[in-house]
DNA sequence: GTTAGGG
DNA sequence: CCCTAAC
């Protein structure tokens, strides 16, 4: 064949029409088989990369500190706090009337980003399904063109129907977003991960007995409320996260075992290689495709015995996995995934028990049960008045630790939700699903992956003095309640980045710069900062007059006893507006120009003269020689490759059999499809023929 | 780089 | 149109 090929061309690209040749076709369908495999090594690729990224962010952050003293250090910002932690594990009962609000120890990033990654995931893959389902089969065939259109139109759904899934999920977290904590926490228990719940009760230890350790927690509100967020994620991707924020933030002693043994559970040996990824990951999307793959293929061999371990620390492995256009419709399946999928249905059925919410603490099951007590707590005066914030007071708070506190002028709050940066993200209409996702993981990642601070608004204005005896402040017993909200902030200490604006190369200008289409403008400036990385963000954010204004209010509701558990304290991400609209503007990599989704090729249909041509064409030279086609009916025409010729073909057969009702496009005359019917069944024979 | 097919 | 496998 080849030499008669090379025949041909010596004649002139012309050859005779009737030399059938070999078909391939005997190779038969090897997709199938091969595509598991494959996949799973996609999926590992990419997550080892991004929990290669994740890890190496891990340890390039400061060193897990052997004590409180270094949580502290992470608070940074707040002396009294700190000074309050030690206090604390110091004497068993002292400063516990404190206000205690470590915001150090404040996390929610895990909580959020999972929960809106899942939501992202969630509704991602139900476009999928509804476009891959053709109605018949017929219409199937015709893809060529319709398929690009209702492609498209699917994208779009797809965008709509994310915007509501992030819209979804932020309800859900306005309503019980603690629950996904405590459905979380619960994950664990059932997965049988109880080494993070003994790590748990180790740091606990420290602090103190089990005792102390319950009175910290309750002590300090923002614990109380972290809580739900450290033990979040998934007991399979949670892990990671976990003690990422934990060494992080509270760099708690106790996390690197949980790190630990974390990277054990899965697998131990492979923790060493886990510093490549990142980098790699990096490179890989910006290279060509064909670089790639290549990449790829090169990486997974190195990757995927990192991928095992990095995995847990990858709450956004699956985004990424996603994000692979070639990933489309195949997704992994290894077990990792459906363990996710599973916690996230648990989770989902906890969404409604806010009581929950509270439980699934970082010190485990003993917190768990008082968690429902335990509500927030402030201080109300230098007097050391203790606020139980909880919604019909908790017994045990009262009972265990308000022997210090007075009972009276007690401010019961209820946090419904935490007001969080707003968040607004701007990526390519082109862009995966899976890039979105991701870029939405790191916004929120970056805005409270950090040490995010709490903030607390009063009447809308933000009560900056922390000084300030609630009293002072204003926030005093029985009254101005409904004006009283909590905002989650990135701590200024951590990132002295400069604010973010819209030109902050950073991420306006990386994120998306590799990407020719037009970007929606970012809704807000001062949504730049989100998508810094978490710690930088902080302070624009801080400094930012819209953020508090922007960010999503917590209004708090004078709790009722009855409403303690509907008043579950939720962390709440609510996109400003439309969910699009609201992720119309993180970069698509921050840091690294991830986006590298290759711009699709606009769609160029066939013209009827075109079609003609290649009817031309194939009727002289047959089907399967694609090239020759090319050459002969589309020389010049360098849009058209001989792929295209060839799926031209295939959709041309294919329209031709279906009924005119059921095509689409630009109406190809009738004769023409009957000439492709012909000529195909025609050069179909002569490949028969051939064959026998 | 081509061809054949699935998506 | 995209992506791959098999050539």
């Amino acid at each position: 064949m080849v030499l008669q090929k090379r025949l041909d061309y010596a004649c002139g690209g012309y050859r005779a029409p009737a030399m059938p040749h070999l078909p391939r076709s005997a190779r038969g369908k090897r997709s199938a088989r091969k595509k598991v495999e494959d996949n799973q090594t996609y999926a590992f690729d990419l997550l080892a990369t991004i929990a290669g990224k994740l890890l190496s962010e891990i340890k390039s952050s400061p060193s897990p500190c052997t004590s409180t003293g270094t949580s502290n250090a992470a608070a940074g910002r707040d002396t009294a706090k700190q000074e309050q932690i030690d206090e604390e594990k110091s004497s068993k009962c002292e400063g516990f009337d404190r206000l205690s609000c470590n915001e150090a120890v404040f996390s929610p990033e895990n909580a959020l980003e999972k929960h809106i990654t899942s939501k992202l995931k969630e509704t991602s893959n139900v476009p999928k399904d509804t476009s891959s389902g053709p109605a018949s089969p017929f219409i199937k065939s015709d893809l060529s063109d319709e398929d690009t259109i209702g492609g498209e139109s699917n994208f779009g759904r797809d965008g709509s129907r994310i915007g509501h899934a992030v819209g979804a999920a932020a309800e859900k977290y306005i309503k019980g977003n603690l629950s996904s904590g405590s459905a979380e926490s619960y994950d664990r228990k059932e997965d049988g991960s109880k080494k993070l719940s003994v790590a748990e009760q180790q740091v606990a230890g420290n602090l103190m007995d089990k005792n102390a350790a319950y009175k910290y927690s309750l002590d300090d509100p923002m614990v109380m409320d972290v809580k739900p967020t450290l033990v979040s994620s998934d007991s399979s991707v949670e892990a990671p996260l976990y003690r990422n924020n934990i060494s992080r933030n509270y760099s708690f002693p106790k996390q690197e075992d949980g790190l630990d043994l974390a990277a054990d559970k899965d697998d131990d040996e492979n923790s060493s290689g886990c510093t490549h990824p990142a980098p790699v990951a990096n490179q890989t999307s910006r290279m060509p495709r064909i670089g790639d793959r290549r990449m790829r293929k090169l990486m997974s061999s190195k990757l995927r015995k990192v991928a095992p371990t990095v995995l847990r620390d990858a709450g956004t492995s699956n985004y990424d996995v996603e994000q692979k256009p070639a990933l489309r419709g195949k997704r992994m399946c290894y077990t990792r995934q459906r363990t996710q999928r599973s916690s996230f249905k648990r989770r989902k059925l906890f969404d409604h028990c806010p009581l929950t919410a509270y439980d699934g603490g970082i010190y485990g099951e003993g917190l768990s049960k008082m968690s429902e007590n335990s509500r927030i707590k402030l201080e109300t005066d230098d007097s050391h008045a203790t606020l139980c914030g909880a919604n019909g007071a908790s017994s045990f708070t009262t009972g265990q630790n308000c022997c210090y506190e007075s009972p009276d002028y007690h401010v019961k709050l209820s946090i419904k939700s935490f007001k969080v940066p707003e968040l607004v993200i701007e990526i390519p209409e082109t862009a995966t699903v899976g890039s979105l996702k991701r870029t939405v993981l790191e916004a929120v990642t970056a805005i409270l992956g950090g040490r995010p601070r709490v903030g607390v608004l009063l009447q809308g204005k933000k009560v900056r003095d922390d000084k300030k005896t609630l009293r002072q402040a204003g926030i005093t017993y029985g009254d101005k309640l409904d004006n009283l909200s909590f905002t989650m902030e990135p701590n200024p200490e951590e990132a002295l980045v400069p604010p973010p604006s819209s030109e902050d190369a950073n991420f306006l200008g990386l994120a998306c710069a590799p990407e020719p289409l037009a970007r929606i403008p970012p809704i807000a400036p001062a949504a730049a900062a989100l998508d810094r990385g978490g710690p930088e963000s902080t302070e624009s954010v801080q400094t930012c007059p819209e953020m508090d204004r922007d960010a999503f209010h917590s209004p708090i509701h004078p709790s009722s006893p009855e409403k303690t558990t509907a008043n579950a304290l939720a962390l709440v991400a609510v996109p400003p507006t439309d969910v699009e609209e609201a992720l119309a503007m993180v970069p698509l990599g921050s840091k690294a120009k991830r986006s590298e989704t290759p711009q699709r090729r606009v769609r160029r249909p066939f013209s009827v003269a075109e079609v003609e041509a290649l009817v031309l064409a194939v009727e002289k030279l047959g089907t399967g020689r694609w090239r020759d086609v090319k050459i002969r009916a589309f020389e010049n025409a360098e849009h058209r490759t001989y792929v295209d010729l060839k799926d031209k073909w295939k959709t041309l057969v294919h329209t031709a059999r279906i009924s005119p009702q059921q095509r689409r496009g630009e109406p190809v005359p009738q004769e023409l499809l009957d000439r492709v019917l012909s000529a195909h069944a025609s050069w179909s024979q002569k490949e028969a023929k051939l064959l026998r």
